[in-house]
DNA sequence: AAAATAATTTAGATATGTTTAAAATTTTTA
DNA sequence: TAAAAATTTTAAACATATCTAAATTATTTT
């Protein structure tokens, strides 16, 4: 019964438009945690465990049935990479995570430290009709609330900014494109300091020794801390950029 | 561990706004269907397998579990009621399932047919937050796209209606008070022909020997089949009942 | 190159939720 | 009220997903 279903699994994603719905909650995660550690190069046991605040044996147990499914390509001892069917996979559900995320942002005036929370739950149990609907409702974005490219239909995909605030210089005119969103308090004060993906800061200052930035948006001069300039990343700004 | 988790759920009932994400679907899915079974007796648990689709031997099993974390009585061979505890929770499962229908009805346009299946997976995971922003949306609404009630904050909720369609003589002037929704395709038929809640009828005439029904609404005379007004739940109308 | 260390897998266990088959209990029928 | 039938529970098994501890393999250090 089970080996049916697995050889069935290839037929599903390619015919069944809501096959996400089918897969569990844990694989949906694992894919979409090797999709977002592999960076040209297979993915380690303990760099998944370490995501999923979970033990390597699970991991390896885990890895194990995913490769069955043919939905990643595993080698003991050497690491892990998806196939393209679980690539479709992990993208589809990041999808859903980033729409939903915009979508209780936009349309439910969600705050921007809730919004991966609720993403995370409702991403693996949501249906195509739903995602396509607040895909339609948002205008097809391109990004999320905290400036993460949201996979379009097809599973293409931009690259995220890497570029930090703490990389700025004194003249510098930069604008904001992507927020750190690992802690949900400095998420609370990006918002609530209108740090947010679009902004545009004229660099005034940098203080030395990992010092403060003086920062001209908003209508007036503003401090921002070291800390909080590392998790903000920005691309430098001309008119014509935009 | 176990135990501990067990003597603490009254607790978190009680003190975390977010509890039922903390209960498995399952669990979730008994309570809704023990409270939809017990019109004032003891749900048997043949009932609860066949409404689950399951074993008994499975249900058997749930509800010792069920027992213990203090969500039911359960008598062995005597049959299950929920305890205060177990219909909040029920409760707030129906209300976050007939809430999320209507939403996507009324918010998200999807077809009569279609609202059930999705609800019936979102309505675990959703938080309060959500739900209680998308009730401020519709503006606390009474019932769901089926005529349905839907429970309030408090757990507090008005039956349903239980006059069939094919209880009408020629000449009465009836309201769609509720639809049965088990059968999706019955469901896509009553959308396409526009008998849904609230839609008043003027009966012309019905046919003896379960004979199909004429009913003067939306402008014309409309036939309506007899297995179709087994389905339809009314009020009879008169001005002063709206 | 051997030893030490780190990463990974295997083995054995547990909790959840399901199944079928057999046993026990309750209800119905004669 | 005794036998038959139906319901329910128990027993044993399985799939999923996790854990800890021990064994294995790979990497780093000396
Ligand atoms: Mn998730
Ligand atoms: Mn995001
Ligand atoms: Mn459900
Ligand atoms: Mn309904």
């Amino acid at each position: 019964m089970f080996k049916i279903f697995i050889s069935l699994v290839k037929n599903i994603i390619n015919n069944y438009a809501n096959f996400i719905v089918m897969l569990s909650q844990a694989i949906q995660d694992y894919l979409k945690t090797i999709y977002k550690l592999e960076n040209s190069g297979a993915v380690s046991t303990t760099a998944i465990a370490k995501e999923l605040n979970i033990s390597g044996a699970s991991v390896t147990g885990m890895l194990k049935r995913l490769s069955t499914m043919k939905l990643v390509d595993y080698n003991s001892y050497k690491g892990v990479r998806l196939t393209n069917e679980g690539r479709k996979i992990a993208l589809e559900v990041i999808r859903h995570h980033r729409l939903l995320e915009l979508y209780l942002k936009e349309a439910l005036g969600f705050p921007l430290d809730k919004v991966h929370d609720e993403a995370c739950r409702l991403e693996h149990v949501i249906s195509r009709d739903f995602i396509d609907k607040i895909d339609e409702i948002l205008g097809s974005p391109e990004f999320d609330p905290h400036g993460h490219p949201i996979p379009d239909k097809d599973g293409s995909v931009s690259k995220s900014d890497e570029l930090s605030l703490i990389t700025v210089k004194g003249g510098d005119t930069v604008i904001i494109k992507r927020l750190a969103d690992h802690d949900q308090e400095m998420l609370a004060y990006f918002e609530k300091k209108r740090l947010v993906p679009n902004v545009v800061l004229k660099i005034i200052d940098k203080a030395p020794f990992s010092g403060p930035i003086t920062a001209f948006y908003n209508d007036e001069n503003q401090i921002i801390g070291n800390e909080i300039a590392k998790n903000i990343y920005i691309e430098h700004y001309s008119e014509e950029s935009e």
